[in-house]
DNA sequence: CTGAAAGCGCTTACAG
DNA sequence: CTGAAAGCGCTTACAG
């Protein structure tokens, strides 16, 4: 029913091979037979099947991204990387957002089957290694984000050297008795934030106590609830380290509700800079990490990769972040 | 280089034609023989080239959704519900953004070469009505959600109520002149809720002078210069109408930078109830949408639709909202 | 410059 | 229950 390179042939009395030919562009064709095919082209409205197309050239022009799809702008800077870089070489991207249940892989359709040529997969924890291997033997270009695995390309930002950058200036504002409320436990990001400021910690010769440690998940209302713990304490901490600005939003609600200021009788501090931190009250000193160059670098490389058989490069990258202080630290006055 | 049907076949002394009948466990097949197939399948991590299936098939079991990635946690919502749609239907999403500029249309390759079954496009304004035409001629299953087209399905959600309800809001709580600081001109949202706005204040003879009209585009930022504008007036607004949650952030972050108590001073209500109102100091009265379940509907419409060859199915569903009042409006007292 | 033909990796009537 | 063959809609050496 939709109309395929054999009617076009025969409208412009030419080959399917000729069609093929000006539609690629790619070999000389004489300037007349290329009139005949375009008019036939337009006059029939053809559009080229892309699944025939890329069954032969086995290119399919399209990068495939694996985000979690949880609410966070961070990914969207994220995603606005990748997919500039695949504009400039010419890809389209498709985005596959991450299975509700780690049992689930029906996401990883999307590589397994031939569908994409490259593939940037954002801190899916839960894709097995033979998974990704598996597509890389069968010549899918992919690159890891927040994710480490030997011997597959990744691109981190350094969390640990922001982490610790963010601790320093609590400890430089007076801060001693410093709290953590984790994020979820199997992301590497939350391990190396975790031991950037138990590194300081130690290096100062303060404690961490393990009630200091609240168990949080990252999203909306963990930290919350994780606050509410840590201001009970017999001995509540002066200020807090959220692994990110959601929970630390979540925080500092709670700690308002308990009849706190902040930062004046506890200090909160996030990670990531969302565009929340800026709203939240009193706005949030955080850790801004570049999403954007991290999605833009990821996806150039892996485009760059394709066709690229050789299987052992080895490549990482570390980007580094920045320190945002605004007032939940204690550090400036309010307005 | 990557295995075949051919190689499974081979291995386990079939023809591919009985390995594909195991693999699509359509006909009978010898008990004896599948058993034989799959260790073949097995031993050879044969993956089958899903390209060349849907070739034959002329079904992908994709379903695509182009929706703006505008850093905005309704449409995550949104895609959430799509998601689960396609998960019941044994279908993966593709999500494709918005093209940065109205011309560059490659995102629209997604549904024109043949790679979805269906499609749900989100606020694509940009989309030409004669494209989407064509993929449905393509038999492709289309669906619109928060814009309309004559002749193709469509999920809106009643913007117009919603709008209404709030105004209704602040007039009961004594508020006459209010202001409207307007979305991105070109959507069905922006132009609902502030006519929902005018009728409502007509009904009550009121006016809405021009001045109290100040141009946003929904994003960050632009609610900061309008309101500033507003409360530059001779004769500023008692209250504010944001075309989104955003933008009413915005708006009351430049109201308290100008000194001004929301909402004793000026009100301040949004549209969307993203996660942000909550965060808003005060947390901000708005209005919610389902947007879960619009994704959801729509796709399940969508799905439905996969092979309905009728092409006159005229479908449109209104989806309601719900008032939510927090404290930006001064209806209830703060903590 | 152009046509005929092989082939990409599958599915599915059609026979047997 | 299973094999041989046609066909999905393209691209691309190979000849000419």
């Amino acid at each position: 029913m939709a109309v395929t390179i054999f009617d076009v042939a025969e409208r412009a009395g030419v080959s399917i091979g000729t069609v093929s030919r000006v539609l690629n562009q790619r070999d000389r064709v004489h300037p007349e037979t290329r009139r005949r095919v375009m008019e036939a082209v337009k006059e029939l409205d053809y559009q080229r099947n892309a699944l025939a197309s890329s069954l032969v050239t086995q290119r399919t022009q399209m990068i495939g991204m694996v985000v979690p799809m949880v609410n966070d702008p961070f990914f969207f800077e994220m995603v606005r990387g990748v997919e500039d870089a695949a504009y400039s070489a010419n890809y389209t991207l498709i985005i596959a957002s991450h299975p509700r249940s780690a049992k689930d892989r029906r996401y990883l359709d999307l590589f397994k089957r031939g569908y994409v040529d490259a593939m940037v997969l954002v801190a899916s924890a839960e894709i097995q290694e033979t998974e990704i291997r598996r597509a890389m033997d069968q010549g899918i270009s992919v690159v890891l984000v927040q994710q480490e695995h030997e011997g597959i390309p990744s691109f981190v930002v350094d969390n640990y050297a922001g982490a610790r950058a963010l601790v320093e200036h609590l400890l430089g504002l007076g801060h001693r008795r410093i709290a953590y409320i984790t994020g979820s436990d199997y992301t590497i990001d939350n391990a190396e934030r975790f031991r950037g400021l138990y590194d300081v910690l130690s290096e100062h010769h303060l404690a961490l106590p393990d009630s200091y440690i609240m168990q949080g998940d990252y999203h909306h209302g963990s930290g919350y609830e994780a606050m509410q713990k840590l201001l009970n304490l017999p001995e509540p901490p002066e200020a807090v380290f959220a692994a990110n600005d959601q929970m630390a939003a979540d925080a500092i609600q709670m700690a308002r509700e308990c009849g706190l200021r902040v930062p004046e009788d506890v200090a909160v501090v996030g990670f990531d800079d969302v565009s929340l931190a800026r709203y939240t009250n009193p706005p949030l000193t955080t850790v801004a990490q570049p999403a954007y160059e991290l999605g833009y670098e990821a996806a150039t490389y892996a485009l760059g990769q394709i066709g690229n058989t050789d299987p052992f490069v080895s490549f990482q990258k570390k980007l580094s972040t920045q320190l945002v202080i605004r007032l939940s630290c204690g550090a400036k006055k309010r307005l």
